[in-house]
DNA sequence: AGGGCCATGAAACATTTGTTGCACGATTTA
DNA sequence: TAAATCGTGCAACAAATGTTTCATGGCCCT
């Protein structure tokens, strides 16, 4: 069985990358980023494009513990190779207990996840869009796991409605903006069972401010849901495990983001690229290599 | 750039077949049978496995209208090179329009997030679980986007390890947290294309501290993974729209604190249920209805 | 049957491949 | 400061690559 300690040949690069010398880790980033290229084309090719020696390949090889660049390709190339065992053998054996029952854990966790999301209805997600699309300002409420979805909203939202979005919280105690919220307003509540408090008051604050209330949750039965103009489900329960499933709530809410988006047209489009140019000039990325 | 939009080769390959002479036919089947070997191997080799003279490849190449054998690989290499990410700028033109267009935007990005789960790598999960399981202390790390996946891994983990768990720069300048690393504790990063200067020096001082490095990322080749212990994959790019999908990492994040859990055992158990029973008491949630 | 045609395998060809020895320069050590 | 070590580019090397040529053998047509 392939389950011993021999890794791919890319992680063992990745390993001793820090450790080589300053040319080699140049060449091993360049073959990192084009492991495809590494295995279809020639040395001196990739030496070129990658403005190194071609020795430097054979030399990379050998410091990570090749013979040379032709087995370390072999290597890649293997790793590379379309898998011919199907998923589902894999899933047919060693289920529940044994010695991989973690690997099998993740296994069915990722397939429940994936059977679960096409099941989010796109036209009420189109819908919700439409509503921020045209709201004044947006509001956006999570808390415990449902924070990081929160946050998430918050912050593609503001990539291009960087004046018009905030979490509720964010700038003090959540009760000094519940009495903000106003008609013309969206307010977004994101929860699952079992339900806090706080946010159960947020959608209620919304209800009776007369914003437009969207709520992303496990079920039209819950309490933020009511009176909500807009309301998202997911599943967070349908995945094994201890936890919920926020997985189903994060697809919505990059959904939601995805279509306002769309719907600002031109003026989104500018500010979102003001807003890169702006992280670029920063310098807060890390500078793309020839 | 040989010919214009052509077919893929493989296609062209089986059109021509039945008018090819006996040889080239069998030949030509053998290619289209494994055309990964094709790619990758040298044209002898592949003679010798096909029991065939190498100048039939040559003479089969120059039948369906390339000019030698190099020429036909070359193709299908291209036409077998995985699917590039394409910059935000060119994704998010040629949308396609009409009065439901958005509804169809949505349903794309579901489909490709489901597409892109199953693809994790389990096994990988599962060993990172149990890096995380065997570290003293565990530090999590995640700019812009991504820190929504961060505050949620950060979240799930601190409900049964509560003292031991926390995020980079929490409570204070981060600076202050890259000194803190130890060997035997574990940090994790997360991040994706383009890559923020910030996750990668959190990524080199713990590999300098000689911690754990566990890395959420889009590619083997992310600045941030490099030396790193365990690289936990996710597609990024996958999903249709304008911003990156996080839907694989959150799906990592999460059962990545699944397995750890489930390694902590009894003692986590009861750590979560002391942590249920303290939220319980002060009456953050909505209480049951009859 | 004979003559032309084409398919086919083996061997020779010029290129291109990955590798290695060597010299130069930078950095570290005594 | 001198010696030693290491990293690096260049150039020459043998091996392997794809291609071509040539001789052979089978096939069809007149």
């Amino acid at each position: 069985m392939a389950l011993s300690a021999k890794s791919s040949p890319l992680s063992e690069l990745r390993i001793a990358l820090p450790s080589l010398p300053l040319r080699l880790q140049e060449v091993g980033r360049f073959v990192a980023a084009n492991d495809y290229d590494a295995t279809t084309r020639s040395m001196r090719d990739l030496a070129a494009e990658a403005g190194a020696d071609p020795a430097a390949f054979t030399r990379l090889a050998k410091a990570i513990g090749y013979s040379g660049w032709d087995e370390l390709r072999a290597a890649l190339t293997e790793a590379r190779r379309p898998s011919q065992i199907s998923p589902f053998s894999v899933r047919a054996k060693n289920r529940r207990h044994g010695p991989n029952s973690d690997v099998a854990l993740v296994t069915d966790k990722l397939e429940a996840e994936a059977a679960g999301l096409p099941r989010i209805s796109a036209h009420a997600i189109a819908d919700a869009a439409r509503a921020l699309h045209d709201a004044k300002r947006i509001w956006i409420t999570g808390y415990r796991s449902c924070r990081s979805v929160a946050e998430l909203l918050n912050y593609e939202l503001r990539l291009f409605r960087p004046e018009q979005v905030q979490i509720v919280g964010a700038s003090g105690p959540d009760d000094l903006d519940l009495g903000a919220f106003r008609p013309g307003e969206a307010v977004i509540v994101i929860g699952f069972t079992p339900y806090t408090n706080a946010s159960v008051r947020v959608a209620q604050a919304a209800y009776r401010a007369g914003a437009t209330l969207i709520a992303i949750a496990d079920s039209v039965a819950a309490p933020m849901a009511e009176g909500a103009d807009h309301v998202l489900l997911f599943e967070a329960a349908s995945s094994p495990g201890f936890f919920p499933s926020l997985t189903g709530a994060l697809a919505i809410a990059q959904s939601l983001a995805a279509v306002t988006f769309s719907l600002g047209g031109a003026a989104a489009k500018k500010r979102l690229e003001d807003t890169e140019a702006r992280l670029a000039a920063a310098s807060t990325y890390v500078s793309e290599k020839g």
